[in-house]
DNA sequence: TTACATAATTGACATATATCAATACAATCA
DNA sequence: TGATTGTATTGATATATGTCAATTATGTAA
């Protein structure tokens, strides 16, 4: 429904399809090699600026990855869900870990090694190319959000953020993330987001519940985006 | 010099080195296959929306990377000069183009083919992880520009341009841009630069001669950037 | 349950920044 | 050379947004 009014894929990552139908030797290699991990909500998974062991694909939970910038203030710029690869670029760039990734909720993790991973690619065509359409993908992504970012208000990033969370959390219109990791999102104040969101809820786009916020009417929601 | 006062890595692309001593079948290939090509100050070399046709390797001059957003007002997330590659992305991700770049300076362009790239990456294996490598890199770069999109005030972003500018001239500290390319970088109003500019004068940080900018003080530049 | 801590909301206010309008300057061309 | 066009600068003003402070609501542990 949404994707009629909203061109999401520009606007979203989705690197959910590079492990699936892998040659059988390959996904068996993972499952030999793989280390399962759990992580409680709130955990972090890998600090900016320590070296990558290996990369994580995410079975349940939701994480957020954020740079730290002044005052400490984080600065979120994906969130991540189910069946997706986290921490890949950093191994592939051969470099420390850019960013932070900590659990928005309960988490369930398979490591795969680096080695491993790396033998992979090594290996795999299939999987390289993948990865690399996976990527250059995102770069497409990333012209798109730091364009919004530079030109649309608080009021259109907000918007925008609501359209691209609900289909996030893929939940009837309910989506629950702090205010604060929702400032964080958008690229402003908790004070300016919550005012915001007050607005949306008067103008009957949205409905508020115990902190949890409801899509009512997306339509007037993708009008206050102004993203095109 | 400057890259003890700042960690410049984190914050330029740099896919120079892709196309360097590649083996000789290879350089043949290229230069065989080749179409060279020359572009006028302020032509385009491709539009925002169009299919790839290949990947121009950029020998002489400079060019704009940009988005066109609202009221066409253009954002610049990139700047690039010679020897580097573009246009790499959208052919790997096998989408049209997800930006426009367009010719700072009269500019000379080597294009390789498509099928001739693609048979490349698909050959070599050492070009293939140059790719990768350049690519994940560049993701890193982005989550630190969005965040300083994000988080960083006019002046801040402004001094951090200028910094990111002196480099990429590499003139003796003379940069030269318009107003309006500079603002489209920055992420502000051609006004708002323009002040901006006219403080870090008055500081003493730069110097202004008939709208080209010559840096004096970079320590005053880095301070006045607020980055760590 | 109560007490405590954390999160969300609201209000008041300061200010950074965009916008509109006017002027000055520079570059190009006939 | 002057005329014309585009670019840069400056001024005045409105407003969106951040900040600080206070209040209310919510969640959590004893």
């Amino acid at each position: 429904m949404i994707n009629t009014l909203f061109p999401c894929k520009r606007y979203s990552f989705a690197n959910d399809t590079i492990l699936v139908d892998l040659p059988n030797d390959m996904t068996s290699l993972i499952e030999e090699r793989k280390i399962s991990m759990k992580l409680k909500k709130g955990q972090v998974l890998f600090y900016e600026g320590t070296i990558p062991t290996g990369v994580y694909v995410l079975k349940t939970g939701k994480v957020k990855k954020y740079s730290t910038g002044l005052n400490g203030k984080e600065h979120i710029f994906y969130l991540a869900k189910e069946n997706e690869i986290v921490g890949h670029h950093c191994l592939l760039s051969k470099e420390t870990y850019a960013h932070t990734t900590a659990c928005l909720t309960d988490c369930e993790f398979d490591l795969i090694p680096k080695e491993v991973f790396l033998s992979m690619i090594e290996n795999d065509h299939e999987m390289l190319h993948r990865l690399l359409k996976s990527i250059s993908h995102e770069f497409g992504v990333f012209t798109n959000n730091t364009r919004i970012l530079a030109q649309h208000s608080v009021r259109e990033r907000t918007a925008l953020s609501i359209i691209k969370l609900e289909r996030f959390f893929d939940n009837d219109g309910c989506i629950k993330l702090s205010r604060k990791d929702h400032s964080s999102l958008v690229g402003t104040s908790i004070e300016s987001l919550v005012r915001t969101l007050h607005d949306f809820k008067e103008e009957g786009a949205i409905e508020l519940r115990e902190s949890i916020i409801i899509t009512k009417d997306i339509e007037k929601l993708v009008k206050a985006s102004n993203f095109m």
